[in-house]
DNA sequence: CTTTACCTTCCAGTGGGTGGAAGGAATATC
DNA sequence: GATATTCCTTCCACCCACTGGAAGGTAAAG
């Protein structure tokens, strides 16, 4: 099958594929017309790819995990080491965000938010400079 | 003073200063050797941008911020009005690293870890293809 | 035969910087 | 005075993970 109807069965955008093939993540076979065509395996690395980047893996890690995927040899210890590590990051990124999310709330929270100029949120925006040791 | 003592004073890296420069987000003098120069109005705004950064804010949300900063008839309804945004954004990607952290934590609590290739993880990735209607 | 839809490659842009090269200017040391 | 180091300047390229669009070839439908 021809890229776009690969595309559509596995949610991946035709130029996405064309770009992980052009980053070596998968490979493709070509038709006499030049066409890239797609048989069940390669709709079967797109669709792990698909699952992987829907989970927030890097593209580094998925390329880790295709590979760990398609070593039979692998140790499933190596596999859940990517997996931890990038649980690792998303708290890291959750745990900023939330951090972010409580000091707005409070300034949100002390600001009227009428046709007024008063803001406490500019206020704590130019708060004085602080040392940065 | 120059580049570097303003950078640290904001905590701002000087390369960041002239990115912000060169994108109109703020302005500096120079002086007579073509160095830029800051005083304390300038610093000032550094300060502003960097506390803005530092919560999150865009670029975009910090050009909007510093404006109304600067405007003596804004409304404080606008400056909320941002912030409620950025909140909401903040909000969106949280609940999608949860939702990502949560089928993680399933499936790394699922994979012994061990020398042997059998892995949950790699299995759910490797799922049948669901049509993406 | 023409239109439309699909395919190809390549270049450029997104956000928010960061690294490094090449070269000028100021200061410290010998 | 010469030299070394540090600081400054500009500019170009790179990071991630795509995405948009141009220019042109190919296939299927009317």
């Amino acid at each position: 099958m021809n890229i776009s109807e690969a595309s559509e069965l596995v949610g991946i955008p035709p130029k996405t594929i064309r770009y992980y093939e052009g980053i070596g993540l998968i490979s493709s076979h070509r038709s006499e017309n030049g066409y890239r065509v797609y048989d069940d395996r390669d709709l079967h690395m797109l669709n792990f790819l698909g699952r992987a980047r829907s989970l927030g893996f890097t593209i580094e890690s998925c390329r880790s995990l295709l590979a760990l995927y398609q070593d039979p040899n692998r140790a499933s210890a190596e596999v859940k080491k990517v997996a931890l590590q990038h649980m690792d990051e998303i708290d890291c990124k959750v745990e900023e965000l939330q951090a972010m999310r409580s000091v707005l709330t409070t300034l949100v929270e002390s600001c009227r938010g009428d046709e007024r100029p008063d803001c406490p949120i500019l206020k704590a925006l130019s708060a004085p400079i602080r040392l940065h040791q």
